[in-house]
DNA sequence: GTCGTTGCAAACGGTTTGCACCGTC
DNA sequence: GACGGTGCAAACCGTTTGCAACGAC
């Protein structure tokens, strides 16, 4: 729950970092950037590039990078899969335990060394159903 | 082998097909105009991006938006999953066998409706390895 | 007081698009 | 001959960066 020591804490840093951990929904910069400014009117959004940028850099938050154009946030660090929603492009977590590790039959059945992996669904989410 | 019907088939759209079969990498679209160029040096990027569009639109070809700010395009339309080198940014193709439905797992563990998935692998090519 | 951080705006890189001409069907 | 495709260049969009002022430590 605490942060690097190493990190300065500015307002705007904690602003941020708190917005993103009270959402359980993964927004891109552009989406933090209106939640940041409801309570901090003159952030800019290269603050906003670069805050979400280091924590990232430093574990405290998760930058994926998953299909389409723009980047999303992730205030949970435990490492989760992510379901897509093709209709309205949502991005919700994935609580599944595939069963099997993934990364070992990868090491085995390729040249690669193996660092990590990602697993993402493409689908309709429950609120695109009906819609469609 | 053959392309859908209803293409028209213009030197330009032939080119861009052939090449990108002839090669078993995943070039991004910068990389087929170089490609491209060598046989027809008037073509220009407009043409090549949206050739690659249009092809893998009509499912000639695979548009693959793994991770990384570059599009990349994949001859080959089986679906596979990839290995990309945190290095040197390569992507290959993991030809593994994961064993399990993973799609079967997330429609029972998740809400949304599943249409496919995109299994990833991040490490180091054997390229690579010998420098790190 | 130092040095990392900010706001601003301009730059960047990959991709898309408007337009007039061209070539396939 | 019609109409989709082309080359060109400008526009676009998400993201990054240079800079001078600012504020956390």
């Amino acid at each position: 729950m605490l942060e690097d020591t190493s990190l300065r804490m500015t307002k705007q840093r904690q602003v941020i970092l708190e917005e993103l951990r009270a959402v359980t929904s993964h927004p891109t910069a552009d989406d933090m950037y209106d939640m940041v400014r409801r309570r901090l009117p003159n952030v800019s959004l290269g603050t906003v590039y670069r805050n979400l940028e280091i924590l990232a850099e430093s574990g405290v938050v998760q930058k994926i990078d998953i299909g389409g154009t723009k980047k999303r946030f992730d205030g949970n660090v435990d490492l989760h899969h992510h379901l897509r929603c093709t209709l309205c492009g949502r991005v919700d977590d994935a609580h599944i335990d595939t069963g099997v590790d993934l990364e070992a039959i990868a090491a085995m059945n390729t040249d690669y060394t193996i660092l990590r992996h990602r697993l993402e669904f493409i689908g309709i989410c429950p609120g695109c159903r009906p819609k469609q």
